[in-house]
DNA sequence: GTCTATACTACGATAGAC
DNA sequence: GTCTATCGTAGTATAGAC
């Protein structure tokens, strides 16, 4: 299939550098085709960057279904179990912000943060939005003492701590002093942010 | 001055499109001047990055210099004055990233932190090193339980609340329900961050 | 110092062969 | 479906007038 060769390759490019910057003839060669296939395929280059959006948001539904699909379930059970299901998916996607995986869809999806277009609204009602209502739900049932608008707001901040570690990639090695993060501070860092999580969650009014 | 004009445009043009996808001849038009004055004041498009880089990194100084001074003398305090130091120095960040005028920079250093050039080394070095190393003095004052790398985790983590408002401002928005932060989204945000923090910080060991 | 003019390269789109 | 060839536009760099 050379229109997913495209695809994985556009990602790349896009999300490295930019819509404008990319090249659909760097594109086409580097996939090994003529730049023409990308007209043929996606109808030109603003199509073929819609179905890569569409691309990563099917990638992070897929690697994220299952503790999403648990997070649900524990969403009406018992406070304890709500808050292990919601450390269950920041993990996730802690993991995945780790993942060398994820650099071209982070890079991808970081630009359409700052200046989003239409593409972010399909990554967003496909892919985000589902995980971020279900913790925020999660967060209501962890911690009753905040109201509606202090869970959204808890629940954006404790992903935050997942993001920083591919939207700060560079801060983050340079902090830790290493070349790339290993094997050995990925656990380290997903102990922190589930220390961390944990804190927030038990906080309990007073 | 010109060459003000065309560091402010190029910071803007060079965080929306990248450094590829901007344009000189745009940056020039939109500083009120011609091309080629690019080339008199900066060498060429490389030199006006480099130039735009350290520029953004002398603003960011510029703006925390107040707070870090004073966690710099609270480093060696007592353990509740480090925290509200630090509880400081993450307060400012935030308001910079919730700021207006911070979103050309965090575009700007956003892409280099995805993939660093020469111009992130001089972000680093100049503006962002100075407020990390300060920050992870006073999270090991604060949490005398965790060893040197913890101590370095949690205070990137710290900060990954702050960042999350800029590098994913589009998804925030969404999650809030809002258009844009506006000043009472900025101070329930900051709000949150501080209580997280508060509670990360204050966690005693078992 | 700042401008105009120009040389050269690369871009995206499209037409048409196979 | 995939290719080559070509069109019009826009990019950076540079030379030289003022």
């Amino acid at each position: 299939m050379i229109s997913l060769r495209l695809l994985d390759v556009a990602i790349d490019r896009f999300g490295r550098h930019g819509f404008e910057g990319a090249s659909t003839r760097d594109i086409a060669r580097a996939s090994g085709t003529a730049m023409s296939s990308i007209t043929y395929h996606f109808g030109g280059k603003e199509g073929l960057y819609l179905a890569a959006a569409e691309h990563i948001g099917k990638a992070i539904s897929e690697r994220q279904a299952a503790p999403l699909a648990a997070a649900r379930a524990a969403a009406e059970g018992p406070r304890r179990a709500a808050v292990e299901a919601l450390l269950a998916v920041i993990d996730g996607f802690a993991q995945m912000m780790l993942a060398d995986e994820s650099a071209p869809w982070a890079r991808f999806i970081m630009r359409e943060q700052q200046a989003p277009t239409q593409a972010f609204e399909r990554l967003w009602s496909g892919a985000m939005r589902p995980i971020a209502e279900t913790c925020v739900r999660l967060v209501a049932r962890a911690r009753p003492d905040l109201d509606e608008r202090e869970a959204r707001a808890t629940a954006l901040l404790l992903f935050g701590q997942a993001m920083i570690l591919r939207a700060g990639r560079a801060s983050a090695c340079r902090l830790l002093g290493l070349e790339a993060l290993d094997a050995e501070a990925a656990t380290l860092l997903r102990a922190r942010i589930r220390a961390n999580a944990l804190c927030i969650l038990s906080e309990t009014p007073r």
